[in-house]
DNA sequence: ATGGTGGATGTTCCA
């Protein structure tokens, strides 16, 4: 099984690059934020479409937003929380029914947290620590975790490797040492980090590139923003994974590119 | 040190 996650920065507008995200990857199943869209909007057609029949969303107008895609059936998971209680659409859970068995997948788009790295001054900081703090609590409570995958722009890039200039970035909201703990606390609360499982460091991994770089490959300032975790039990099963860098180039592309990782379940 | 771009919206917020 393979699953992919992408930021697709507004759902509507490039709704039609799924189509090269299917070609490139084929993946079973694709997790999206920042769709952008309110449920009552969400192109009801397109999905199926593309071949993936089975659909959970969870939009609202112009913010946030998340969805599921899939080629095998899904079932929402049930009373998830209300993080930091802001009615926002920045999780949605289901189990896949996958061959081997369900697998309960986590699809989060976490707070940016604005601009200054300071949780007195700045509330959007604030909000974003209480949400990565909320997630860790709740998912060491229910834990030891099973066939468990956890995925999404979870706008943090927690290790030296993960961002173009460590030193440079470490009063930069993303990689700031309070949030790279806590994105270690949350990660640690139950799982490992699928993508460093086959790329460690001290190879780079770059998931985003601002929109504000001219040349955004030749000043490869990037950042590893999006992630993909599995609870332990998984880790035999991981056999591949794959940053969709030419994504970035794609006409409109968004500044976020497709992460994928397949387990042989 | 600054400002650079993009999306949704509506004359600004968010990233």
């Amino acid at each position: 099984m393979r699953i992919a996650t992408w930021n697709i920065n507004s759902l509507r507008l490039r709704q039609g690059r799924l189509a090269d995200l299917a070609a490139a990857l084929d993946p079973d199943v694709i997790a999206l934020q920042e769709t952008k869209v309110p449920d009552e909007l969400f192109p009801a057609e397109m999905p199926a479409a593309l071949g993936y029949p089975h659909v959970l969303r969870r939009g609202m107008k112009s913010y946030n937003g998340v969805a599921i895609l899939s080629r095998l059936p899904l079932g929402e998971i049930p009373d998830t929380p209300d993080w930091v209680g802001r009615g926002d659409c920045r999780h949605l859970a289901a189990t896949v029914h996958a061959p081997g068995g369900p697998v309960a997948l986590h699809n989060f788009y976490v707070p940016a947290g604005g601009d200054l790295p300071d949780r007195a001054q700045n509330p959007k900081f604030a909000h974003k620590l209480d949400f990565v703090a909320e997630a860790a609590g709740w998912f060491a409570a229910r834990g030891p975790l099973a066939r468990t995958v956890l995925v999404g722009d979870l706008n943090i890039a927690p290790l030296p490797e993960d961002v173009w200039n460590h030193r440079a970035l470490l009063d930069v909201v993303s990689h700031t040492p309070v949030e790279c703990a806590a994105l270690e606390a949350w990660r640690a609360s139950g799982f490992l980090d699928a993508v460093r499982h086959f790329a460690p460091p001290p190879e780079r991994v770059f998931t985003w590139w601002s929109y504000r770089n001219r040349d955004w490959r030749a000043s490869d300032r990037g950042r590893r923003l999006d992630h993909i975790w599995v609870s332990p039990d998984l880790a035999p099963a991981l056999t591949r994974h794959q940053i969709l860098r030419d994504a970035r180039d794609w006409e409109k592309a968004s500044d976020h590119v497709p992460v994928m990782v397949e387990l042989a379940l």
